[in-house]
DNA sequence: GTAGGGTTAG
């Protein structure tokens, strides 16, 4: 049978796109029986219909059985193999062929490298690269962005850098490959950089370049970048697809720019799993836990199942505003979906995490003792679980577990160890580990390590050495280490290296009215009343941002949150009868309301009123209304609870005879029988 | 015909 011209064309066209072996198998009949395989259909089109069609032995066979193999034969296998996800076979095509002496191309180099960058195999990778070189294929754009992908995927970012100054040409492929690697190895202003640089040379980026610029943006903290860059790709006309749009929602999510993420999200016409995710954890992220939890619902309504992303997210919620009810709930639901605890690592750590920041300490340990494999951050976990619940002996113990394991401890690992001594008074204990961490480990101290030695020396009464500890550090000391040698003089009544302390914090204008507080104390400690009077002054003239402080108590399953003087609440009224009621029989017991918490200048009877009003006394209050006698109460603040509060939490405890339960921003305060277990710091 | 990406979590 002679095939017409016109026939040729059509099988060659339907060779392009069949995705079906027999039919292929048919045209492959006619080609054989017919001769053709010079002057029309060539064998290596044939093969990488094959390869489409997922059937790698048919198209072995056929290249095996071809009594010439050149190199556009060899190269639709590369590609076939290299296509179908299987970079060893395309190696060792590629080692059979250079033992079979045939020269490679262009498309050959191409393909054996990204082979390489697949298996993470920089030797092999950058042998291959020196044959394309000693083949008159160094200048070549495809090999040569091959190799700066091979370098980048290994994390050599300088040879990638390398090879890319030396390339006689680029293009987009080229400058994007260079700029992505730099924004994964957290390079992200080089790679904002690169691309001023790609401009210049009068390149405009595309959608690869661009995710990549968003993520850098994501990276960095230059707000004004992101919007410019945003802007930028609607000035452009940038087509977004949801990938793009779901990235620009988790950089302004980091940016706490929720409001901008959540609009985002609200404009996507094709919303998924990912991009339902990505908001709930900016959400949880930025502190609005309601948020958060509202949207995981929202979610199910609109028919998406929540992945194991969001629901680490919603479990963050939880932890954040203490709703264990609810955080238990989410476990619940997880194991009705048979989704494995131990099979996923992050899951089981935020579990964790969760019941211990929900005051559920032991449910934590039981799901720690579960887990089947450990790794550092789930170390870490449970390290800190103990350290916020003022357990420094267990966390310790903890740790010497860690070390017989062969866990190498890292510097979050000794900051949780060091504020988990700090929360329990093991003063030689600190120092010996902050040693170790120095000499043994060679982790050089960050800020937050002096800071838990420093609150753990001042706190022991042992200022002077906090104050030389404070000398000898290496990074400029920080507001928060002046604050914890500060309310260590408090507490201990050193007022000389007190007034240091307290000029220092007012030198580095702390913009928060709870440090203002603390020296405003201890100023009345040292009854210092104009420097009182001039803290007063500072707070009043500086404009400063005021942190709502709110506290919630769980009751009945429900969380209720309180503000300070909540007059809105329906209670309000029976919650005042009942902390008055009880304010006189702390009096009788040796309560004496701490009015230098108070910092505005009102009457003294003004000011023990003020207290009474705050959230997280609201929050007693209301949970004792509504609670039968003796039940526990679990209260969340979102600042520090206020230092009065915490001796008039004390008594309550005794009154009521009830174990009351406080989370701070730094810890918990488990009060009972008069005492709180934090000693008498807060 | 061969090269670059794929977003979210402890």
């Amino acid at each position: 049978m002679l095939l017409e011209k016109w026939f040729l064309k059509d099988l060659k066209y339907f060779l392009l796109t069949c995705k079906d072996r027999v039919s292929i198998s048919k045209v492959h009949a006619v080609v054989i029986t017919s001769g053709i395989f010079s002057n029309g259909i060539s064998p290596c089109q044939l093969i990488t219909s094959y390869f489409r069609t997922a059937d790698r032995n048919f198209a072995h066979t056929l290249f095996d059985s071809l009594p010439k193999r050149g190199i556009n034969s060899w190269n639709a296998m590369l590609i076939g193999y290299s296509r179908g996800n299987d970079p060893l076979e395309v190696i060792n095509l590629y080692k059979q062929m250079r033992l079979e002496r045939v020269k490679p191309d262009s498309s050959t180099f191409t393909v054996a490298i990204k082979a390489c960058t697949s298996l993470m195999d920089i030797n092999s990778g950058k042998e291959i690269w020196k044959n394309a070189v000693e083949c008159g294929y160094g200048d070549d754009i495809f090999v040569g962005s091959s190799v700066l992908n091979l370098y980048a995927k290994c994390g050599k970012m300088d040879e990638a850098m390398g090879v890319f100054e030396k390339m006689s040409k680029r293009d987009v492929v080229s400058w994007s490959t260079m700029i992505t690697g730099l924004v994964k190895s957290g390079k992200a202003r080089e790679a904002i950089n690169l691309y001023r640089r790609m401009q210049k040379e009068g390149l405009e980026g595309d959608g690869v370049v661009m995710l990549a610029l968003i993520q850098a943006c994501a990276n960095i903290e230059d707000l004004k970048m992101a919007y410019s860059l945003h802007a930028y790709m609607i000035r452009r006309g940038f087509h977004m697809d949801g990938v793009a749009q779901t990235s620009l929602i988790d950089m302004y999510a980091k940016y706490g720019k929720v409001d901008i993420a959540c609009s985002l999200f609200r404009t996507m016409s094709y919303k998924n799993v990912v991009s339902w995710s990505t908001l709930i954890s900016g959400y949880a992220r930025n502190g609005y836990a309601g948020n958060a939890l509202q949207l995981l619902i929202e979610m199910q309504s609109c028919g998406f199942e929540p992945d194991l992303v969001s629901l680490v997210s919603a479990l963050l919620a939880c932890s954040q505003v203490g709703f264990p009810l609810l955080g238990r709930e989410i476990h619940g639901y997880i194991v009705r979906r048979r989704l494995d605890v131990n099979q996923n690592q992050v899951l089981g750590t935020t579990l964790i995490d969760m019941y211990a920041k929900c005051g559920l300490l032991s449910r934590a340990h039981v799901l720690y003792k579960r887990m089947s494999s450990d790794d550092i951050i789930l170390w870490n976990t449970i390290i800190a679980s103990y350290g916020i619940h003022g357990q420094g002996e267990e966390a310790l113990s903890i740790f010497h577990q860690m070390i017989e394991t062969d866990t190498k401890p890292d510097h979050v690992t000794f900051a949780s160890l060091l504020s988990a001594m700090s929360h329990s008074g093991l003063v030689d204990e600190g120092r010996y580990w902050f040693d170790v961490m120095i000499k043994e480990y060679k982790i050089q101290p960050m800020e937050k390590h002096y800071v838990s030695l420093i609150d753990l020396l001042a706190r022991a009464g042992r200022v002077e050495e906090a104050r030389s500890l404070i000398g000898s550090m290496e990074c400029e000391p920080g507001i928060a280490v002046w604050v914890a040698l500060l309310s260590g003089c408090i507490n201990h009544k050193k007022f000389s290296i007190g007034e240091l302390a307290a000029n220092k914090v007012l030198e580095l204008n702390p913009n928060s009215p709870g440090i203002y507080a603390l020296v405003s104390n201890f100023f009345a400690t040292a009854k210092k009343w104009d420097e009182v009077a001039m803290v007063r002054k500072i707070m009043k003239t500086g404009g400063m941002k005021k942190f709502p402080g709110y506290s919630v108590v769980e009751v009945n399953g429900k969380l209720h949150a309180f503000v300070v003087e909540d007059k809105s609440h329906p209670q309000y009224g029976e919650i005042m009868g009942i902390l008055e009621e009880m304010e006189n029989e702390m009096r009788d017991m040796g309560y004496v309301p701490k009015t230098e918490f108070v910092l505005h200048n009102v009457e003294e009877e003004v000011k023990v009123q003020m207290l009474r009003n705050h959230s997280e006394r609201l929050a007693i209050g209301f949970g004792i209304l509504n609670t039968g006698n003796g039940t526990r109460l679990v209260i969340t603040k979102n600042l520090r609870v206020c230092g009065d509060c915490h001796e008039a939490i004390k008594f309550i405890s005794v009154i009521v005879k009830r174990e009351i339960i406080v989370r701070d921003m730094k810890r918990f305060h488990h009060f009972k029988n008069g005492r709180c277990s934090c000693g008498d710091y807060w």
